[in-house]
DNA sequence: AGGTAACCGAGACGGTACGTCGTGTCTTTAT
DNA sequence: ATAAAGACACGACGTACCGTCTCGGTTACCT
């Protein structure tokens, strides 16, 4: 949540003092996590917390200003900051496993952690800047340099506009994770990277996919004109 | 929010005794509206909304039961149940029409309300219940009658996942409504709307639309094959 | 605590709105006697009180601003404001009883009460105010008013001053009770209020009261010049 | 405080490693003062004197173990362990002197620190135990070395309780000290010193210290029985 | 015209969680 | 060994809001 400059000006500052309990910081964002999904978010009080980590408050609030920060920094240091997904192939296709990998992120444990964090944002304006900075970003980053790949090997021609592609390839995920009209999973997740790129993927590019066409769900060996 | 029984039941027993006072019911949902407004969700504590509405709490519990509620008929009151459009012209150009209405709404005053009730739903399952039956089906029960049109009139091939689609157009919107990564706004609606019209409309249909070819940005006289 | 202004303030106020629990007023007050009695003054913390009364801590905090206020009402309402003594007889010996119910009355477990008041007003000025005003004044209006029927019986000269003689009355009780070097019992409040009365009290008056001379014990039929 | 025992074993054990630091024992002092003047006892917090010492809190809790303890000894390192008075003269002048130079310091600033440490002491048996000792009982002692030199020499006679006379003559002093009812004094303490000196002290003795009568204010060349 | 039943305002009540403060202990580096 | 810095567990503080409750009073329909 803090910037990186502060970080390290701490890391020097506490040479002096009794250094911070690294055991209780880990055993704080456990019972954070726990609580979150054994109990909600409404359950997630301070004092619970605290209570089952076996700490103080006082020290849960000198490391975390906001119940959000905590989740967010539970949800970072269990989720590596980047989700895997396979590297090996083009671009298109590291894309798409990357989006598949999301979804089953969001269907996991962590996801639910992802939830709350979400629903804090909209009512937190600091929260909100945190999470979009520490999660939101770091993913439309990696999707971004993917598809600027594409666009250099040719596979996306040079005049998309990148920003509304990712819109398109996160957006409906994000639409079923916080609304929960519908289920969401991997094979949504495809479904709707190859609808997107169905639009934007050359022919060459779409076939090398396998992208169906939307329409006929046939692969795209099919003739537009014909 | 309660079910339709609930409230003729409501309206049989209320022929007794002393009405239910409507200007206290409208001073509730100004004030709710109000303090959300100008003082964010936080603010907005029943306590706060009985004294600006210059009622007493009991009287706001004894006709919402969840302060999203309140919220949520707040917005649905001002709000026409439906939000307007042409329906003139071709059922695709309805839908363009809908998805810049749908954009303009989420800008809005009543769009902060909806925030947060959403954010309210991520939490408590009731208020998740109640949003997506009283505003988010409905919205999507418009949308896919149109594109049944669409598909009757031969302008979407039948085979078409239709709840894809209506994933990928209202998604993005909802994505940066709720993320606010970047601006929400008709002219991203509509560009949204193309290019989920370019995978999926026939030649024909985006000719009529004039929707743009993502890649190029000129208009689909474009040859394909060429 | 308060002036009595407020209090019939409030009385009429109070016709509006819920009243006010009586049983929770009793209740918090007999589990602060019953606290500092078993306890003392450090154990006496709000969260018990609240806790032992079974009510809210809010409960106590709406009627009491201060911790010794509970105490101070609390010994009042139980010693009736008035410390009983026989009024029977001359002034002088309605005094004497008095010092001696009054030194019985510091021995008793209201005393500890009263300890603990006086403890919290050296430390808070509102609190001393309040006991002074409560506590202290009353006692000496009463011995005061006793003096005066002694002045005006000729029993004492009018010259004395009285507020003197009656800081030389209870200060020495006073210091026993709250520095805890000696006993205090009414055997030391009688011996104390003799030797007062040796130099202030006419001859006869002295007779009549039996005071011994604190030099010889012997009863005053001692001749001073022979 | 502490024992002499502890003391003369921490002077043994003190010969090893970095001696304690006379500087910080000082400052510690000073600032507990300080802060008690200014902000009163309630402000004077372990956590504020190290602060303002510049110490740290263990520093403090190595030498006291008692907040009061500190007062305590702040109090009695700057106030010379006796108060001075006048010895020349007979033992009933020193004794005057004694009590007027007694209210003197009540009235001073190190008085203010006496109050909280006799506050403290009604609170907390160990506390009062130790001012007992250290305070209230050299004071009593030089005064009834006084009494006695008194008695030896004929101004008092010798079946008189001297304690009930140290309690007249000190109680009211402590009384008016705490509970502030009235102005306490030089003035004060000498008219009840002459009022307790009138009941015990020998005409011949009353007459060399010039005390008046209670009622009437005329030196003593008074004629009792006239 | 009264009865009656549900309404309304005010505000007290028992709870739960909040975030802060003070206490006394512990753990580090430095002297 | 002592010192400064400061983290730590503990527990009380006083406040906020929750949802419920009891008051005195107010409609407006229904005998």
């Amino acid at each position: 949540v803090d910037d990186d400059t502060t970080a390290e000006q701490a890391a020097e500052l506490r040479s002096v003092g009794r250094p911070r309990s690294e055991a209780s910081r880990q055993r704080i964002l456990s019972a954070a996590r726990e609580l979150l999904e054994q109990r909600g978010l409404r359950a997630m009080t301070i004092c619970a917390i605290a209570e089952r980590a076996g700490t103080s408050k006082v020290t849960v609030y000198r490391w975390w200003s906001h119940k959000a920060a905590i989740v967010l920094e539970a949800m970072l240091s269990e989720v590596s900051p980047r989700i895997p997904y396979r590297r090996s192939g083009s671009p298109l296709e590291s894309l798409r496993d990357q989006m598949k990998s999301f979804a089953r992120f969001l269907m996991s444990r962590n996801g639910r952690l992802l939830q709350s964090v979400v629903a804090e944002g909209v009512l937190d304006a600091e929260v909100g800047h945190a999470y979009r900075q520490h999660w939101v970003k770091p993913r439309r980053d990696d999707a971004r340099s993917l598809l600027m790949r594409a666009v250099e090997a040719g596979e996306i021609e040079a005049s998309v506009d990148l920003e509304v592609v990712l819109d398109a390839l996160f957006g409906p995920l994000y639409y079923r994770f916080l609304i929960q009209h519908a289920r969401l999973d991997p094979a949504f997740a495809e479904a709707n990277f190859e609808s997107v790129m169905y639009g934007v993927a050359s022919e060459q590019a779409r076939k090398r996919l396998g992208v169906r066409d939307p329409a006929s769900g046939r692969r795209v060996v099919r003739k537009r004109k014909a």
